[in-house]
RNA sequence: GCGGGAGUAGCUCAGGGGUUAGAGCGCCUCCUUGCCAAGGAGGAGGUCGCGGGUUCGAUUCCCGUCUCCCGCUCCA
């Protein structure tokens, strides 16, 4: 990538996109998808790398989420639900947008930001009463939820093309739904337009009294959910950052209205800290909060990561008020309220989300584990690709190699491998020299390597590489299980989320 | 969506209107090899993103299309 600056990182250069991009294909952790018809568009497939590394982000948040808290328990709810819920959320009212293109200059823009500027312009000239006039129109074209209304609203007022500065030859006003819509029922008189959900949050609300009944849970409690996400995005970039079908980790924490806002500060604390106990450096990551707050929120958050290519969210953090459970009473005319047995009156709890993306927060851990290391010469010298992935969250975790490839050594080595592999995702290999295998390891953010040798043959044992230090320790194999397990424990990644 | 750049082997890339399209790395087999990407021999792998056009002949030129990258834009 040209003129792009040389980052360095854990004691190494830090990937360029490209180079990371490059890196998931060559050692399978992503794949573009359908890439044999020429690529699809937004969505990607994560390989035999990138899924037990997906898998392992998605283990980590739920263990840190439910298993960490004894009021947090775990949902799995459909993808597909009852169209009114998306009335409710207001998802089918706002989650699309108005285009309109000037056909002068071709130009695509959204229809509020087109009104908007026009209107501030003619503002600032003192226009005032011309102003009004265009916005009250506007409202009303928009009101009526016709794109003809808003066509026409577009060419009687001639409105102005903000970088021409003159009313534009407009188009049709379109509009790009965001949501996917598919069809249930088999055949065409049962057929009944369906959503594929565009956030997962929603199948956490509507089954909210379920689950705090069935699990007698009391405010304030909280419900976690990781699954798949859809939304027709209007432009794909930056790899895994937008995605047509992408995977959410959600927690809705419900509380007592008066307590909302602590609970919210509390949240971005904890889930902060959920990133840098996994080793994440404080200088890249930031707290942002939002500019505009969308229509469920009374106060949002953006968790960013410093990738590569700029600063992007990687976690949202809301306070959604009663929004959400107020319109789905609305809408279902079914009582939601919670009934608070120390209080002794009955609410609707007011919710404080956190919602991560899946693969945004893989890209992360790429960005900021996978390095490019000089070596010293006692380590050979040169330069090794080094994926300094937290251990825990390692697509393999062990691997297990002979010296040579004879003398016996590769018996013993399958042996171990044989006693290991029931208790750790392990690898064998016997192929290439051990310098070769040990970098492959490497780069796949392999943390552990066993290597059988001569001297094994005589007193049962072997080496213990770290990767990170390239030091190894000599241990005996009856002691190899219980020395990593306590490497690989996940009590410690816990115990650091945990602490405050 | 706009502007710019790019699609050639698994990866990174070179090439170029005219026989069998190349390199490095990787991959496979054999030999060699006592700890950090060693060496030797042999081998597999490409309808040059896809579709159309121009031409005696297109991977090369033209048009369209898809995908990726950069900037803008967008982002519940």
């Amino acid at each position: 990538m040209g003129g792009e600056e040389v980052v360095v990182r854990r004691g190494g250069r830090a990937a360029s996109l490209q180079a990371l991009v490059a890196h998931c294909t060559e050692y399978g952790f992503v794949f573009p998808s359908s890439e044999i018809y020429g690529g699809f568009a937004g969505v990607y497939d994560y390989g035999p790398m990138g899924a037990p590394l997906k898998r392992n982000v998605k283990e980590y948040w739920w263990r840190a989420m439910v298993q960490l808290h004894a009021n947090i328990v775990g949902l799995d709810s459909a993808i597909l639900m009852h169209p009114k819920v998306w009335e409710a959320s207001g998802h089918t009212a706002h989650f699309f947008d108005w285009f309109v293109e000037n056909r002068k200059n071709r130009k695509r823009y959204r229809v509020d930001q087109v009104v908007e500027a026009w209107v501030d312009r003619l503002r600032a000239e003192g226009r005032e009463g011309e102003a009004r006039r265009v916005w009250e129109a506007f409202e009303e074209a928009l009101r009526s939820g016709r794109s003809e209304e808003l066509t026409a609203f577009f060419r009687a007022y001639r409105v102005e093309d903000p970088e021409e500065g003159a009313p534009g030859d407009w188009g049709a006003v379109r509009r790009l739904n965001l949501m996917f819509v598919t069809w249930a029922g088999a055949t065409d008189e049962d057929r009944q337009e369906v959503y594929l959900r565009p956030e997962t949050a929603q199948g956490i609300y509507v089954n909210y009294l379920h689950v705090q009944r069935s699990a007698r849970l009391r405010v304030p409690f909280g419900i976690a959910q990781v699954g798949k996400a859809f939304r027709n995005e209007l432009i794909f970039r930056q790899f895994l950052m937008r995605m047509r079908e992408f995977e959410q980790m959600e927690m809705q924490f419900f509380v007592a209205p008066e307590e909302s806002e602590e609970w919210f500060d509390r949240w971005i604390d904890r889930r902060l800290r959920w990133y840098l106990a996994l080793g994440f450096d404080r200088s890249r990551l930031r707290v942002q909060p939002h500019k505009h707050l969308a229509h469920y929120a009374q106060k949002a958050v953006d968790i960013e990561y410093r990738f590569p290519m700029g600063w992007k969210e990687v976690e949202g953090i809301h306070l959604r008020t009663d929004y959400d459970l107020r319109r789905h009473q609305e809408f279902s005319r079914k009582k939601l309220t919670y009934f608070d047995p120390f209080k002794q009156e009955h609410y609707l709890p007011h919710i404080v989300e956190t919602s991560a993306g899946v693969d945004r927060v893989f890209l992360a851990i790429l960005s900021e584990f996978l390095v490019w290391e000089q070596l010293d010469e006692g380590s050979g010298g040169g330069e090794r690709v080094v994926f300094r992935c937290p251990r825990w969250l390692a697509p393999v975790q062990v691997a297990v190699f002979p010296l040579v490839r004879r003398d016996g050594l590769p018996e013993v080595a399958r042996r171990i491998f044989d006693a290991l592999s029931l208790h750790f995702v392990c690898a064998y290999e016997e192929k290439d020299s051990i310098g070769r295998r040990y970098r492959r390891h490497d780069a796949i953010g392999t943390p552990y390597a066993v290597t059988v040798d001569y001297q094994t043959l005589e007193d049962e044992t072997v080496t213990l590489r770290d990767r990170d230090t390239l030091r190894q320790e000599r241990i005996a194999i009856p002691d190899l299980i219980v020395r990593l397990k306590e490497l690989l424990d996940w009590s410690e990644l816990l115990r650091r989320v945990r602490e405050s």
